[in-house]
RNA sequence: GCUGCUGUAGCUCAGUGGUAGAGCACUUCCUUGGUAAGGAAGAGGUCGCGGGUUCAAGUCCCGCCAGCAGCUCCA
């Protein structure tokens, strides 16, 4: 599981270049050119925030002279422009910079656009020193309009080579726009080009619309599984040990220990039988499998026994076939459904780890299913229907992809990727499952189905992801005996549900902001004598819930009550029972319930029935 | 890996060359309190690690480690 990417939220696969604006200083005096097409109110947010984008660099060229400029696109919340400068920014920087925006929008009061030909763009761009615009210049195809979009006069004068389209101009118009991060972004996404500053920022057009945005912004920062994480005690990483590697705390031990009791019982229901191997094995494995030669930069480093090369493994797949591979099979044992919670390595790049996010250990929820292509439809199709009993079971809406053969690089029978693709199809149908086409997003071993799924915040992440494989059963020449006695070649799916626990866990924090639901929260039930005196009633209590396995906590130490009231509910506690002479009278425990100060007063054996029911339903919320 | 920034008590942070600070949390004592901070006292820091400059380094310089915002890449 994993968030889209921002790259993927910003949508800077489209082809850019027009759009997004390549832009440039002007000396020109703009009064001369001709007026910008009339565009008809109200504008597209996008068009704002592309102008914004515009009105942002004016100010960079301004204030920084011999600011060279990238690209400034609008994306999904907002805009960013890139700049070659000679000195770094710093966020002071940025209210420079707004301060600046403002004079000169209250200064332009048209944004105008001029058609130049390739000459006259490439005159303009050599004489301004705008390299990276003349390399944009030539990214525009032959034939196609070249158009500068332009604001400001005299000494402001600033004008960006530009498709378009923008607001009519700054003055007249009600926007409202704040800058918000500075970050390094190479020139056109190659890690081979220069690295420039990227500045980003958000704009709407009223100041209610970006208050909300920026408290949105700040809601996301108070979920961040990295906060909660060490707000409730719920794992560390450590210098220590390394970056990358995650410390599951007691507190998310429980939460992981109840999920993977889930998905156990669901792969039994499923037909799926446990298997284990080994995290290490001899690099040969590896070798057949592929992976040493496509994914090695991803593999740690061998290490040596009995003067062997053993790499730890950065997937599960090899183990499974070589248990496949252990002696013949036949078409009666088909299909064969394998799981394992699988710790896998990779070496992540130093920069890219995060949270329990992005991880360089990480245990995946795997499983193969080793089938005929005439199962396949079925296989798929239980897959998918536990992908949603998981999915709903944690309140995602989920998105599901069919993602089909790629134009090239790919290995198989043009049938088997039909039959395949056909099966992937088939088998949503059969579930009512509606695909969205990613018309050649497939693996280059086979087409796949792949989830998107939204959390609590309106975010995107990807899981769940169901594969089709046709390269390993070929590279382990995987087989079965068919009715005829003929060997046939079968075919493995590969299946995540959840992903990797790490992400998922650390998906699912954000997604609850630490309010996990009652079954797998780490403590279910706190319980707060009212004085000392009530603590043998709390007592009774408590032995009567860890009897049935709830997890209590029993705050019977000498203190104040509302401190640990406090405490419970800093914790996230779903139920505290807090208990005076009243309730022990009368065999009833005054409930109060996670994020509310109400209180119930119930008979403890009805709070028992209640949560008992909340267990079992595995409900989301506490009421009910 | 790359660009920029950051690292002081469990947490949030102050401290710009001259003997380490605050609030919260924690511990102890007092308080016996009916639903989110009662009172008092106390403990807690190799200032990320290693070098260097200096009479003197938390503070300046270099290297490393870790983290943050992104880029690139990904479960």
């Amino acid at each position: 599981m994993r968030f889209a990417s921002r790259r993927e939220r910003r949508d800077l696969r489209r082809p850019r270049w027009g759009r997004g604006g390549l832009a440039s200083r002007g000396h020109t005096d703009m009064s001369d050119v001709q007026a910008a097409p009339q565009v008809v109110e109200p504008y597209p947010l996008s068009n704002l925030r592309h102008s914004v984008a515009h009105l942002m660099a004016s100010a960079v060229g301004k204030l920084f002279p011999g600011a060279k400029f990238g690209f400034g696109p609008d994306i999904e919340h907002g805009f960013y422009y890139d700049f070659d400068l000679s000195e770094p920014l710093t966020d002071k920087d940025l209210r420079r910079i707004e301060k600046e925006m403002r004079k000169i929008a209250k200064r332009s009061p048209e944004i105008v656009r001029e058609e130049v030909t390739r000459e006259e763009a490439r005159k303009r761009l050599t004489e301004w020193g705008q390299d990276y615009k003349l390399e944009a210049l030539e990214l525009i195809p032959e034939g196609e309009a070249i158009s500068f979009y332009g604001h400001g006069s005299g000494a402001e004068a600033w004008a960006d080579l530009c498709e378009g389209p923008h607001v009519a101009g700054f003055q007249s118009l009600d926007f409202h726009f704040k800058l918000l991060s500075i970050a390094g972004a190479y020139w056109r996404g190659s890690e081979e080009n220069p690295m420039m500053q990227r500045i980003y920022g958000t704009a709407f057009w009223s100041k209610e619309q970006l208050d909300e945005h920026l408290e949105w912004l700040e809601e996301v920062k108070l979920r961040d599984h990295r906060r909660l994480g060490a707000e409730l005690d719920l794992f560390s990483t450590h210098a220590d040990a390394g970056a990358g590697f995650v410390f599951w705390h007691p507190n998310l031990g429980v939460v992981r220990r109840e999920i993977e009791a889930m998905w156990w019982d669901e792969h039994t229901r499923g037909g799926y039988k446990p298997v284990y191997t080994p995290h290490v094995s001899r690099e040969s494995l590896f070798a057949v499998s592929g992976h040493l030669e496509n994914y090695g930069e991803m593999m740690y480093a061998p290490m040596d026994l009995d003067e062997h090369p053993y790499r730890v493994k950065p997937m599960n797949c090899p183990g499974h076939v070589l248990i496949y591979k252990d002696r013949g099979r036949s078409y009666r044992e088909l299909p064969l459904r394998w799981a394992e919670l699988g710790t896998v390595y990779r070496n992540e790049r130093s920069g890219v780890v995060h949270g329990m996010l992005r991880v360089r250990g990480f245990t995946q929820d795997d499983a193969h299913i080793f089938c005929t292509i005439d199962q396949l439809a079925d296989e798929i199709a239980g897959v998918c229907r536990m992908v949603d009993k998981f999915l709903t079971t944690f309140g995602f809406e989920y998105t599901a992809y069919l993602a089909t053969r790629p134009a090239d690089k790919t290995i198989g029978e043009d049938e088997v990727w039909e039959r395949a693709t056909e099966a992937l199809r088939q088998a949503a149908e059969s579930i009512d499952l509606p695909l969205v086409l990613d018309e050649g997003g497939g693996a280059f071993y086979g087409p796949k189905i792949d989830y998107k799924i939204k959390d609590a915040l309106g975010r995107e992440w990807q899981n769940s992801t169901v594969q089709c494989d046709f390269n390993l059963p070929e590279r382990f020449d995987l087989h079965y005996t068919d009715t005829d006695g003929m060997q046939k070649r079968p075919i493995m799916v590969h299946r995540a549900i959840l992903g990797s626990l790490e992400r998922f866990v650390g998906g699912l924090i954000e997604h609850f902001g630490g309010k996990f639901p009652f079954w797998c929260a780490p403590t279910q039930v706190a319980l707060i004598p009212i004085r000392e005196e009530h603590a043998d009633y709390c007592r009774t209590l408590e032995e009567k819930l860890a009897g049935e396995l709830f997890r209590v906590d029993a705050m019977l130490e000498p203190g104040h009550m509302n401190k640990k009231i406090k405490h419970a509910q800093k914790e996230q506690v779903p139920f505290m029972l807090i208990a005076g002479e009243r309730e022990r009278d009368e065999g009833t425990v005054a409930v109060r319930r996670r994020g509310t100060r109400e209180q119930e007063v119930v008979k403890f054996d009805d709070f028992l029935a209640r949560i008992r029911e909340l267990r079992a339903t595995k409900a989301i919320g506490l009421d009910g």
